[in-house]
DNA sequence: TGACGAATTTGGATCGTTCCAATTATGAAT
DNA sequence: ATTCATAATTGGAACGATCCAAATTCGTCA
């Protein structure tokens, strides 16, 4: 029952080689005679022989592996990200070691440590909600490469790959601005992290830019899901002065306003424009189509796994801060295209 | 720059005992005297000692790690079931190993032999469309446990968890025709997948039963995404005899149903009633609520990797087939509950 | 034929842990 | 003081690959 495991040695003596050589075809090395290559080769298959991955690593101190952990992997958009960082990793011949914080601290001291006894090579992180400069340093001064995607942390002395959130914010306003509207929410998000406070003040910069009052009462945090959406604009709502449009923390948010906005028999786009942030997938699908900026989540992972592997390679790297830009998507959300069309129906 | 890695004769040395002690006390053996374990373990904090699990599964010739492979990762169903496998694998003291194959089976068959070579104790799988018995036999020939979810996969001697897509289908079928519908669609999955057929035949069977036509017309496939039921409802809706109810292959079909429908001033619910198949997050907050055939895939991940965990513990088990039960979650999009309010308001 | 450089091949030594059998310390009982 | 069981500790020998320096083969040319 147990199969006895086949290993280098099984191989060189079936081949009649050494297992030297036998090593040195399992790396591709140029060395090896084409015949014997090609003999050695033969009786890998033959025998079925599994490479030990744990035993090479021992020897050369290094794997082939990069630890890519996320705060929430329910989220598309992680998801997305997720995939993205492993196209480019897998063409680059390494494996990726994927794990999920679910936004828990101690998960990801955890994950991290795993990781690291593990031997990856350098690793992406999204990090989990509070995490601190203090909680990467044993990492960063262990010398593994690190990226830190979509939140960056300030002084963590690694690089960074983050998306122009204020940027975003303040081109999405623009736009509700030079379409009439002067009643603005931004809806959803929880308030003490670094992505909210940044889009948040691209949506006041924007406001004031405009000479529009940007008080706080418009403001309204929640959790940054679907759900989340629809208690935001529950609340919102529920204002004295209520808002015409809103720009939501995210696309889900987003989805979860408009929801909220059916529930009291208006329409998405028609009675209140909404803008999310991110474009995921069905962004572009959803009925109407959601006016989004997007950041695109699979090429901002490709992204970083393309800089993680540049600091692999480079050996000892600076510490660089990506700020990728972004780009208002106007569909229907928000009204515009329905404008347009009932425009060009009147000309 | 480059540091000397800290190894157990280091932690020995500067502790003063021998390096089978030190060894002891990383994996919490009971022989160690308790003021030695404290010492040893002071000296592995101070000097940052990390584990080297290369070292150690390569001795021990095992690892803890367990591997996941699904196939399509920015499907949320499969997302979370991902998390539901990670918190059993995890409390277990097992590390999660999380790949993506996007229906690729070569990608599938790169991703299954990097998870031997890294010597995983076991593997769920969610098998790429189209994988076959023969595909997996090299594995199971290893005898590496190996659970199959959501797709089984027919003569491949290994165990698997799949859900009662025939009940399930049926029972949603049999609650359209109690509401009054007689022309019934089937929406959106790929033709040649066990699932689709399972479940159109469910649909089938239950319009049989009732003594209604089950012709082909009505049974449209498509592309299992929130795009495909876009164009599957769009395709039902060109038809001599409209229908008026659909099943959906999946919840992102329903969903994309739902936009559809809005595309053409219908109102999922109200006009047009639409199951779907899955029970995802977004099922209960989406607006009209979805009714939908919940299969739980945190739960399922959860049973999936029980399931594995018993037969990496029994050393050698028969493979089981467990087809878990389903549930109809009737909420809004099928028309009941607003019914049900219409006839609590004339009473 | 012998010499020489290039192309191939090869036998240890080694990576950091665990395992085993054997040793030493401890303390109780005689 | 001696014995004996128990508790605690310990020195090698693995595990399966890679690396290095050295050895072997080969073809070519003097």
């Amino acid at each position: 029952m147990v199969k006895e495991r086949v290993t280098v040695v099984d191989i060189a003596r079936a081949a009649g080689v050494s297992k030297s050589t036998v090593s040195l075809v399992l790396q591709g090395s140029s060395l090896v005679n084409e015949v014997t290559r090609a003999k050695v080769n033969a009786t890998i298959r033959e025998l079925g022989y599994v490479y030990n991955r744990s035993a090479a690593n021992l020897r050369q101190s290094k794997s082939k592996i990069i630890g890519i952990v996320v705060n929430d992997l329910t989220n598309s958009f992680f998801a997305e990200l997720a995939v993205g960082v492993d196209t480019v990793v897998q063409s680059a011949g390494f494996v990726q070691f994927l794990a999920n914080t679910s936004e828990k601290i101690e998960r990801q001291r955890e994950v991290v440590a795993s990781m690291r006894e593990h031997g990856v090579s350098g690793l992406i992180i999204s990090p989990a909600r509070g995490t601190e400069a203090a909680d990467l340093a044993p990492l960063v001064e262990s010398g593994i490469p690190v990226v830190l995607v979509v939140r960056d942390i300030a002084d963590a002395g690694v690089s960074s790959l983050t998306s122009d959130n204020h940027a975003g914010a303040m081109a999405a306003v623009r736009h509700l601005i030079e379409r009439g509207h002067r009643r603005i929410a931004f809806l959803g998000g929880f308030p003490d992290t670094a992505v909210f406070e940044a889009r948040m003040r691209g949506y006041r910069d924007a406001l004031l830019e405009a000479g529009l009052d940007a008080a706080d009462g418009l403001v309204i945090g929640s959790a940054p899901s679907r759900a989340g959406g629809v208690t935001a604009i529950e609340q919102a709502m529920m204002l004295s002065e209520r808002p015409t449009a809103a720009l939501c923390f995210n696309d889900a948010v987003a989805f979860g306003v408009c929801d909220g906005l059916r529930a009291r028999r208006l329409e998405p786009g028609a009675d209140f424009a909404v803008i999310g942030f991110d474009d995921v997938i069905e962004a572009k699908t959803a009925v109407p189509a959601l006016t989004t900026v997007s950041v695109d989540p699979q090429g901002m992972g490709q992204r970083a796994a393309e800089l993680l592997l540049k600091q692999i390679n480079a050996g000892k790297a600076e510490a660089e801060s990506i700020i990728g830009s972004v780009r208002l998507v106007v569909r229907q959300s928000c009204g515009a295209a329905i404008e347009r069309r009932t425009r060009e129906a009147l000309s």
